[in-house]
Order: structure tokens, then sequence, then C-alpha cells
DNA sequence: CCTATGCATTCATGTAGATTAACAAATCAC
DNA sequence: GTGATTTGTTAATCTACATGAATGCATAGG
């Protein structure tokens, strides 16, 4: 849900907040009508299974927006936590943000596409984790998110890539070493 | 994205077609800017890997629309093949049916609902491939499409899945023998 | 009706990635 | 600065699932 300034206007008076590094914005379990636009830093998303293992469902960083839309969508507790990888500005928004009164047959429309775009990169995520191995995942995600890895613990990719830290690591030791023998 | 009748309406008086068993409604490699509304019967969409190897996507029966998002969100032509999994009668329909001019202010808002409930699934979808086990993702599967398995057969079942047909066939073995025990 | 092709099941073997553990480097707390 | 905790890397072993092949059934087409 990318470049949501049509949004984003009608909501930027509301409260801006803050938050440090590690704090939790929303916690599995909790009601949770609220979105969450990233003005500055870095947030994501994730689940913890019966095993106590994290898996990150996405990351938000400027200009995007993270909620758990599941949980909104069945009114359901949230299943999803979501926090801050990075110190971060956050705007809260509510969960009709989308579907607001005030909200124009243009804004509307705007809100249409920008669903379409997240169900896309939806679709390509799902087709990814079924279809490819661990290394073209990765590979995948460079690509898609150039400017993210730098920002985020190997751990977190690998978690978001539905693997171990270990055999990140490792993917990433071949591609280096094969980056030498071709230099 | 089910239940979608008010679009419909709007589009009942075009083309209904009536497909076989098997026949294809789009290819991959092709431009895909139509969507398609199941009247009768079930369709799937998947793509083939470079192994040559299906992956099933989604399937649609009665009432659901199906169609290739991602490529028309970002103008490529089609990753999905489209295909008859039964007989079908389906209504064909453009691309630009969320937001063509016609629509007034509530029917955009449905629209807007029924992607947040499209992006609902898919978080959903994309946690269990993440997280779970093939034997777990199989029960999700039972529970979330309990009128889908008796139509469709095994291997397809397992290709949405993302496991193949024997170890689908190996967890089914262990499931009923584990109830006759029980029994 | 009979043959051919596809489908589900079972088993034997292979492999990607998980798990466990050990260690070095970086980061944090005080 | 110093000890403690977290992080990334490497290696040894384990396991869930893939792959490949054989077999019995069903469905389709002549």
């Amino acid at each position: 849900m990318e470049n949501i300034n049509e949004i984003l206007s009608l909501d930027s008076d509301e409260n801006t907040r803050h938050f440090s590094k590690g704090d939790t914005l929303q916690r599995e379990g909790e009601n949770c009508s609220k979105a969450f636009f990233v003005k500055k830093g870095l947030l994501r998303s994730y689940t913890i299974d019966d095993k106590g293992k994290e898996h990150i469902f996405m990351f938000a960083p400027e200009g995007w927006v993270i909620a758990d839309i599941e949980s909104q969508e069945f009114n359901q507790p949230a299943k999803l936590f979501i926090d801050c990888v990075e110190e971060s500005e956050v705007i809260i928004l509510d969960r009709s943000l989308l579907i607001r009164s005030e909200l124009n047959i243009d804004q509307l429309k705007n809100n249409v596409n920008l669903l379409s775009r997240r169900v896309a990169v939806l679709q390509r995520r799902v087709i990814m984790l079924m279809s490819a191995s661990a290394k073209d995942r990765y590979e995948l995600f460079l690509e898609t998110y150039p400017k993210i890895p730098n920002r985020v613990p190997q751990r977190m990719i690998a978690s978001y890539l539905g693997i171990t830290p270990q055999a990140l690591s490792t993917i990433r030791g071949e591609i280096t070493r094969k980056n030498k023998t071709i230099l």
C-alpha cells in the first residue's frame, strides 16, 4: 500500500507519534482497528507460531501503510504483532480510512487502486513461496526491496523469506564466493 | 472476491459464455485485461515454473471472480493460466470493472470491501505457507474450502498446498489411519 | 467391449533446509 | 571500559518432503 498521499492528507493533522526502535504498536490478541502510516523509519508485522518462532509478514518503510487487514476484515482479535525496526514517526489512522464517508469518488477509486496493488504484491509473494528455492527467494527479495536489506538484521530477512538465519547465511556465503571467482 | 452481486448486475447482460472441462480461458504471456465471474462450475488459476511444474494460485467456485491482478496491475503479460476444472458458465468482465466511471460511491465502497477481503485471504495464505507443515496446510484447506475437495482431483489440491501428490497421499493415509484407531 | 491414458497410492532413495552447537564479532548495559 | 547479551557465521547431523519407479484402478475413446 505505497504512495498513499491522497489518504494521508486527510489525517496529517491527527496524532503523529514518535516511537523508539523495538517499540510495539500492536500485539497479537488485541482489538486492532488501527492502521499505521510510516512517515519516517521502518515498521514490520509478524506472527509468532506455536513453537515461538517469528514469521515476518511485511516490512513498511517510509510512505507505506501497515495493518492487520485479515483480522480487521473478519472482526477478529489481531493475529499480527507490529513493531519498530528503527526509530520511527508514525501517523495512526483509523481502520475505516479506506471507506470513510467524507471520501469522494476519486479518492475511493484511488483506494481501489491501492488495494489492487496490494493484492498484486501478495499474489507475487504467494507464487514465490510456492515455487522458488530459498536462494531464488532471497535474490527476488533483493530486487524487490533494494533499499531495505542494509537497514534490517539478517535474521529478520530470513524470517521474511521463511528460512532460518543459518540457511540465509549459507546462501549469502555462496553468493559472495561465486562473485569472487568471477571477479 | 466472493459475493460480487453488486458488480455483477452491471454486466449480467454482457456475454455469458459456456466452457467445457479443461478449456483454457487465459494463457501465460497473453495480454490479460479480463476478469472472470463464475456463474456455475469451477475455475482455477496457476503458474508453470521453469521445471514445467504447475502451482495452483487459487480456485474459483460459483460466485467468485478470478483474474491475474498482479499482471494487470503492473501492465505485464499474464503470469497465470486460467482454465476450467469443471464444465462452467462464465461472465467475462473487463479489468476496469472495479473503477469504471458509471460506479457510484456505494458501489466503489463495496469494491474496496471486496478487495480488502481478498487481501485478508491472501494474508492468511502467506502466513500459512510460511509457518505451517504440509499436514497443517491440508487441514486448514479442508476447513477453509469444505465444499471443494470432492470436486477437485488430489493432484490439484496438492499443487494448491505446494506439495507433491505423493506427499498428500501419505498425509491422507495417516489421517484416515488415525481416525480408524479412534473409532 | 477392449485398450490406452491418467490418477492415486506405496515404497526406496535423495536433498534442501531445519536443528543443534560452537565461536567470533558487534552491540548494549551499566 | 568491562562484562553480558545479541548477532552472524560455519559445520555436523537430522527430517520433512521431493523424486522416481512400480502397481492397481478408473475413466475415456475407438
